[in-house]
RNA sequence: UACCCCGUGGUGUAAUGGUAACACUACUGAUUUUGGUUCAGUCAUUCAAGGUUCGAGUCCUUGCGGGGUAGCCA
């Protein structure tokens, strides 16, 4: 008999606080949430969040809701719910039930007068630049409001009243009463609601006073029986306040933890940013290619599969980190690399022809669909004595580590023949127009009898049978680091990258015309692609969802072709 | 200069007081009809200084460094 050794996985800093509160019984399950504000659309970073909440729920057998935090109805809107609702979907995950923080505010306004009545919350008449005053800064203390000592009798008065609409907008708030000498500036009487005409993309024109995010978003989860609220580290300051009020309303108290968001290297996140790219035309919308949406990396062509697969890599901790983009990039191609049909395409051809070839034939070459995955097959591609070829992949001459197609020597074109050069044809500036070759009959794939060996196999396309194509060659936006931190007298907008969409016509295989829109394929050498939504069925739209490593180009960089 | 949080290779994450692991990057090399993939190898004594301990990346103290917080935003 072998024995199992003790397999202990390495759990991060939030399960390990679950697994002591489960064996403590302070929870007896876990049940999370998802909380967006519905005023945007859900980018790279709401992913993390996304696969935390839900990814806790599935491997502790619990639920996550998907609650909207709608509590400012001047920043809400349908059109992001719906968005939002789209994005989850597609990432994978289904909540276990939707709610809404509007849903409570009734729940919300009941417990307010509850604390009214306890003393505990006061209506005050400080204007927003007063209460600023009164707070005081970081390092000195702050006053009492004037109203703080109310009585629970004329605040509770003067509370319905603000609901009843008596008073103009900003005139008056309701506090909670703690400690104006508090380190902590969210324990120095934080507002609880605001009077506001505002309709509310839900509750229109129900209530003139909302309920403020610390008020609203303790209870909410109480409310839905959440035992872990798992947020992001600004918040760390809120908690005391979260325990706060549920500590004094007396319900359901569930636990705050926050973890550090995702920082991606060389990408801006924030809302604003976004919109401004999208407002000032930089970008063709939110689902731009481009994007750090999700809707972005969903036209652009990444898998869910891979973006959940690279937020478990990031893993979850309180650090602050940026992740570098090409570790999202590598989770992308470790995906397409096993799903991704390979094929051919010329993206900047040259003429190649072959001068032993019987005139007008064509043959029919065969090729493996994957060689990651011979389960989907082959297809076949028509061969000719006229053929594109990448310009890049000839040379007149070449360093010695050069492995393609040079003056006077001999490649591999995949699953075809190998071709020996023996002269160019050049137009008046010099430039090679056609590329002579011969092929040697014995060489042809899968049944080469010739025992040659080359050093290079290159793609290629039958110049006759080839479809256009346009194919949207995307790179990054920006040129730098960190867009978001920029020097004296610049902004995000000057580093972006002028070369971050490309168009180019392609040349490619004709089993190319047979995919649909949302296919991803792998043109050979090249990169992985996927057929965007402006596709027609005669004119294909190609987007370059990420290209393979080329470690040819990186030698070339370091000039060690030599 | 108040309070809170954080400091482990180039980048991240782990090590639950017992002798630094995993992934990515980078660099070597092998295989390869994609310069792709795959495979093998190389790259840290844990911010610093004290202390507790038989033993400290883990605990304590101080310092240094980074982040957050002064919306009637979330």
């Amino acid at each position: 008999m072998s024995e199992t050794p003790p397999k202990r996985e390495s759990k991060n800093f939030v399960e390990q606080s679950i697994d002591a509160d489960l064996q403590s019984g302070r929870f007896q399950s876990v049940n999370t949430r998802f909380p967006p504000e519905p005023n945007g659309y859900l980018h790279i970073g709401h992913a993390k969040s996304i696969c935390l909440n839900f990814g806790l729920a599935k491997t502790y057998n619990g639920t996550c809701n998907l609650r909207f935090d709608d509590t400012n109805p001047v920043k809400e809107e349908t059109e992001y719910v719906d968005a939002i609702m789209k994005d989850i979907k597609w990432l994978g995950f289904e909540w276990d039930s939707l709610h809404y923080a509007s849903d409570y505010f009734e729940d919300l306004y009941q417990w307010a007068e509850q604390l009214i009545q306890s003393g505990d919350a006061y209506v005050c008449d400080l204007s927003a630049e007063e209460m600023r005053e009164y707070r005081g800064s970081l390092t000195e203390s702050g006053r009492n409001s004037p109203d703080r000592d109310r009585s629970p009798e004329e605040n509770l008065d003067l509370f319905r009243r603000m609901r009843a609409g008596e008073f103009p907008d900003g005139s008056r708030s309701l506090r909670a009463k703690i400690d104006m000498a508090s380190p902590n500036i969210n324990f120095r009487d934080p507002v609880m609601y605001r009077i506001l005409r505002a309709s509310h993309h839900r509750t229109g024109d129900t209530w003139c006073i909302y309920p403020t995010y610390d008020w609203t978003h303790g209870q909410s989860d109480s409310l839905e029986n959440i035992s872990f609220s798992i947020c992001t580290l600004e918040f760390e300051n809120h908690r005391p306040l979260y325990d706060w009020f549920c500590q004094k309303l007396g319900i359901h108290h569930p636990r705050q933890i926050e973890f550090a968001k995702l920082k991606l290297s060389s990408l801006v996140v924030g809302k604003r940013f976004m919109l401004r790219l999208v407002k000032e035309g930089h970008v063709s919308g939110w689902d731009d290619p481009r994007m750090p949406t999700l809707s972005g990396y969903r036209r652009r062509g990444y898998t869910p599969e891979s973006i959940r697969n690279f937020c478990s890599d990031v893993g979850v901790a309180k650090f602050n980190s940026t992740i570098d983009m090409v570790r999202l990039e590598n989770s992308v191609r470790e995906h397409l690399n096993k799903i991704a049909p390979r094929r051919m395409a010329v993206l900047d051809p040259v003429k190649l022809t072959i001068t032993n070839w019987p005139e007008g034939q064509v043959e029919i070459m065969e090729a493996v669909n994957n060689p990651e995955d011979p389960e989907i097959g082959k297809r076949e591609i028509p061969f000719s004595g006229n053929l594109l070829i990448e310009r890049g992949d000839f040379r007149e001459e070449a360093p010695r580590k050069f492995f393609r197609l040079k003056k006077g020597g001999a490649v591999r074109l995949r699953a075809g023949y190998i071709v020996d050069c023996y002269d160019v044809i050049k137009d008046e500036d010099g430039k090679v127009t056609e590329i002579l070759c011969t092929y040697d009959p014995e060489t042809r794939s899968g049944a080469d009898k010739s025992g040659r060996k080359v050093k290079g196999t290159i793609h290629w396309v039958s110049a006759n049978h080839a479809k256009e194509m346009t194919v949207r060659l995307y790179d990054r936006l920006f040129t730098v680091e960190d867009p978001g931190s920029t020097e004296e007298g610049k902004t995000y907008l000057d580093y972006l990258n002028p070369n971050s969409l490309t168009t180019v016509t392609a040349y490619a295989e004709p089993s190319l015309q047979s995919h649909e829109i949302g296919d991803r394929i792998q043109l050979e050498r090249i990169g992985y692609f996927v057929l965007d939504p402006d596709s027609q069925a005669e004119s294909i739209v190609l987007n370059r969802i990420v290209p393979l490593r080329d470690t040819w180009g990186k030698m070339e960089a370091k000039g060690k072709t030599v």
